[in-house]
DNA sequence: TTTTCCCTACTGGTTTTCCTGTATATTGAT
DNA sequence: ATCAATATACAGGAAAACCAGTAGGGAAAA
């Protein structure tokens, strides 16, 4: 018994990428790449008009984030599964593209055959999550919460000031305020993230996307 | 007149960049890949025994760093053109590829013309930098040193502890030596980046991936 | 062998950060 | 209109960081 085969939409800005995951998939009948495109907004008027069952997904799109795509293409059609796929792992990154709706992530070192394992799998209704990610989010559960804090806007500002050295004093003046304000939100900002001081916040800002 | 192809090694652990570099190579006749490996001893053992005009040389290798690769293959065989590749464009690490001896330098997002072009341009004894990757490099030498600066194994040790959070004192506790000799080596931390503090200390040294 | 670099260590002082707790005006959302 | 979140501000004190300069011993390089 045949089934017809599995529409796929690349996107992806890296054309050798493109080939390379052309390549894997060509072997195997069970799926078909319908189209290609190299960045979110022509992906986004394709399906517009024209449907598919999976998105192999790059997180790093030249126009639109990775995580904002998501969202983005549910909306238009809800029951295509997105597969993302990264080079790096970042938990974080990982973690908010699940809860935008991918049923699946990969990173870039998979072999023909787990991607075709994922895209069935996915196609099925069922996740997918590579060995290494698997690895990636348990690390992640039980280490700590990689959950980007909330951070204010003028938490978000101070906190650019002090990795640029700035003194409490600088800040205040830069910003006409008391250094006392800025004295409290550099505490706020050590404890939302949970560290004992200006160094290690900055690590953990740049850690966590912030900066 | 007919020229014998150029022959190529591919190194690069992703095998959808692999297949992709293939793909894009396929169509020419000036260029044969000979051999592709996932990782850097691999590489370097088969160089040994055989030779090479190319290689295409990516920067993240699970075992080797691209940048120790390129003297190491050199070593080997002189005559071999060195072209680095990676997906993000750093210029200091650019900048010690140039130093090692590369002689191309292209970001993953290439078209198959421009990477035909690399490959013969090198292989007839000149260079070749990408577009994108020129642009870097002018950018890096007009806005500032993008070296980085030699930092001690003491130094780099204590910085990355610094960038956990811990005070003078719990360092000194940790490598038992005096909480005085920390701070000496905090603070010609802080001289060699230029900067004046530890928060602003990590955000370089992140920059500059001493971390 | 001399020189240079690295790691070590100190004195003595100033500035900044970090802690704990409190509090008010403003803004935004329900 | 009211409640929550945000930005603002303060006090008082302990801890740590930062500044400037100096210096000895050991290892490695010239």
């Amino acid at each position: 018994m045949q089934h017809k085969p599995i529409h796929i939409i690349i996107v992806d800005d890296h054309p050798m990428v493109i080939e390379g995951l052309k390549t894997l998939l060509s072997d195997d009948k069970r799926v078909l790449i319908k189209n290609q495109f190299m960045n979110g907004t022509d992906t986004l008027t394709y399906l517009e008009h024209n449907s598919a069952d999976i998105v192999l997904l790059d997180v790093n799109l030249p126009d639109i984030n990775g995580v904002e795509m998501v969202p983005k293409i549910l909306n238009i059609r809800a029951n295509i599964g997105v597969i993302g796929l990264s080079t790096y792992s970042e938990p974080s990154i990982i973690n908010q593209m699940i809860k935008k709706g991918v049923k699946g992530y990969l990173l870039k070192n998979v072999t023909g055959e787990e991607l075709v394992n994922a895209i069935t799998q996915v196609h099925q209704g069922d996740f997918y999550f590579g060995s290494e990610v698997q690895k990636i989010l348990a690390d992640s559960v039980t280490q700590e919460s990689n959950d980007q804090p909330k951070l204010t806007r003028r938490e978000k500002h101070i906190l650019t000031l002090i990795a640029e050295g700035k003194t409490t004093n600088n800040i205040a003046e830069e910003l006409f305020i008391s250094p006392l304000t800025v004295e409290t939100h550099r505490r706020n900002l050590m404890q939302k993230l949970e560290v004992p001081n200006a160094a290690s916040l900055i690590k953990v800002a740049v850690e966590k996307h912030l900066i």
